[in-house]
Parts: C-alpha cells; structure tokens; sequence
DNA sequence: AGATTGTAAATTGTTAACAATTAACTTGAC
DNA sequence: GTCAAGTTAATTGTTAACAATTTACAATCT
C-alpha cells in the first residue's frame, strides 16, 4: 500500500502506525488489555521498541498509559472537547494548505490522485481500515509539506477525533468530499481547496 | 518547588519535565549535542528512561530526532505557524477555562494563589527558569482541571511557542497579567478571565 | 459464606551487554 | 598539501536478564 512517499521509517514508527491503525479502524477490543510480550512477539522483535511504541500512541491520545499497569484503549473525547478539536484540525488544515499550495510538485499530486484511487477501492470493498489509513494519509500529506513540524501536532488531534470514526458507513461522501479536495488542490485553488477541507472535517 | 499537585510521576516524567524546562528557559546550548550517556549519568539512570525522555521531547517540538543520530534542540516556528499555533493555543485555554471554571475546589484557588506568589518572586529575582516554569504551571492548572485530555496537546503547542521565550525582558507585563488571570478566576468571572488569557497568550 | 491474609504468577520498569550505525581519525597515494 | 579509503572510536538501537510492582489465587479465620 504506496500511501505516501517515504524515508526509511525507524522500528518504532512502524509498530506506532500499524497498532494506531488497528486501533482507529476498531480491530482491538475495548475489554482484552495490551500486554507488550504478546506485540513483541507479533512483531518478531523485543519489548523496547513494543514500549516505545505504546508511550507514543499514549501521548496521541490513542492508549492511555498508567503505571505499572500498562496501557489500554482511549475512550472517545466527551462532545464539546470533541468540537474544540475539530476547530484546532480545520485551523491548522487550513493553514497547511494555504503554506503547501504553491510548492506542490506533480509528484504531489500523483501522490494525492493515487491515494484517492486507493480510497475508492477501499470504499468500494467497504474496507473500514483502508478508508481510515487512506483518509488520514491525503490529510497528513498536505500537513507534511507545509511543515513537517506539524504533523505531531495534527496527529494528536486527529487521532483524538477518530476514536469513534462513526461516519465510516456514508462511503459515497466520503469519496465525494475527497474528490473535491484533491480536484481543487491540483488546481491550486486555495479557496475550493479550503471549502472542500471544512466540510471533510465534521 | 510546590507547583502543581500531582500524584506519583514517573521516573520519565520527571525527567521530561527537568529537560523540558532547562531546554525552553535557555539553559542549554544550541550547538552541544545531546549525549544520552552523559544525561544517564547525571540522573543516576541507565540510558532506558532518558531514552524515552527524549522521544517524548521531541515528539513535543522541544528537540529534533535524526535516527541514528540522537537529538537537537529544535529551533522556533516561523512567524505564520508561530501566529496560527497562538490562535489554537487560545482556542484551546479558552474551552479549558469555560469547562473548569464552575468545578474550581478552594485548594485549586489557593494553588493558583501560590503559583502567582511563586512567579512574582521569580520576577524580582530575574529567574528565568523559574519564570517559565511558574508561567507554564499556572496554566497548565487550568487545562488540567478541565482535561487530562488535552494537557498533552497543549503541552505540544506550548513548548514550541516558547522556544523563543523573547517577551522574558518585560516582567512588571508578566506579573500582571497573570494577576489579572487568578483574580478573574478565583471570582469564577469567565468574561474577564478570558479575556486576561488572550491577552496573555501573545 | 464472606472477608482477609499470604503466596505465586504475571506484568511492567530498569539495567547492562551486545549489535549496528555513524562520526572521527589515520594512513597512504597523488 | 589535499583528497580518499580504511580503521578505530563513539554513539545509538536492540535485546535479554533482572528488579519491582501488580494481579490472581488459595488458604485461613470469623
């Protein structure tokens, strides 16, 4: 899966990105507690990079950590948390697109169009995890480019907000709205860009 | 230092919370590299917990990770993200304020008291660290009470607001803005204490 | 039976040794 | 003298063993 191009990602990164997916597209169960041997052993590595990547996922919201008794899956912000955040993600989406515009390459864009290819087939096979993963990766993508700074920042925020991903069963939507923005990017239409990015993120 | 009160932190916590401090307060050079050796000795740990420590750091914004290659201080935000980080900060303490405001204890109250007693000291005696600390603790307070949630997010923005901790020179300002934030606040008036954030908060 | 204390197992926290990688230095050719 | 390759030292990444803590369970007492 060619979600988004890449350097050599460390140990660590790739254990966070793997559990937070699983996380978000709901394969774990809220009740069977995390133990780091059994991940370490899925892994095929040792508890180190198991605990570093649990500490992380903790402070993104994901997992909660208390001491001496592991972690365990987070529960969804309350509402007005919730609608605070997406004021916070909609600032700074904004602000990202307006800074990464007008030095987008053409590799950016074929980035873009293959990720929303990706996101169509995975909305056509009803594949909750691919549609999380590529719906973050078209986000974050342009987060990137307009400061790599950031992107710890949004992940926090938007990991928070997907702890209950309910719209996942309005497919056709999510596709429409997609489409729009990676259409107005590509055009470097900052206002349809920005249009289309306020009413993704409800 | 009585600045907030806390239950059992972490070995790593503390850790974090020491560097963090010495980091933003200017204590450390831009140009000596961090040594994660050197910092176990110093705390009398193995390299383990000062390993975490500085992930977590720079998960935050206050060093740069290079795999391979340890950690840097970071260096501040340009101005755009700089102004866009301020607007979610105050975004942010705005909501925080709204939803701890009513459910404020007397020990919260005097704990505010002493936090502002605790900084005016460190004003007269120019102490820089101690100044930032205070500042950070006062709010953080606030943030806390209304979500453990959130501290981690708004620790994030913070810590990169203050990497250029340049308004440091204007202390009577500091002083009575904060007066101002505890007095609102301890009269539960949500108006002025708001406004005393924002124009704190620049 | 229910509560309580003591014991064993399981789990996390920490450490020190080892592996892999990077940086610094030396040597040699031109 | 300068550049290059090779070698050594320093540093980070990973692992496995050990320590500390928590949990689960059994035995005992009321």
């Amino acid at each position: 899966m060619p979600i988004v191009g890449q350097q050599v990602r460390s140990l660590r990164e790739q254990i966070v990105d793997t559990l937070r997916s699983e996380v978000l597209s709901g394969v774990w169960s809220n009740d069977v507690p995390v133990r780091e041997q059994a991940l370490a052993e899925r892994f095929g590595v040792s508890r180190g990079p198991i605990r570093d990547a649990l500490l992380q996922l903790s402070r993104e919201g994901v997992l909660v950590y208390r001491p001496n008794k592991g972690v365990r899956i987070n529960t969804p912000p309350v509402e007005s948390e919730r609608q605070m955040l997406q004021t916070m993600r909609r600032e700074m989406e904004t602000y990202c697109l307006k800074r990464c515009l007008d030095q987008l390459t053409e590799a950016d864009d074929e980035q873009l169009g293959g990720i929303l290819a990706e996101l169509t087939r995975a909305c056509e096979r009803e594949d909750i995890r691919a549609i999380a993963d590529c719906d973050l990766a078209l986000h974050r993508l342009l987060v990137r480019r307009a400061s790599g700074e950031l992107e710890a920042i949004w992940q926090s925020i938007t990991s928070r907000l997907l702890m209950d991903y309910s719209r996942i069963d309005r497919l056709d939507e999510i596709i429409a709205e997609h489409k729009a923005i990676v259409s107005a990017v590509k055009q470097r239409d900052f206002e349809a860009a920005q249009k289309a990015l306020q009413e993704n993120i409800i």
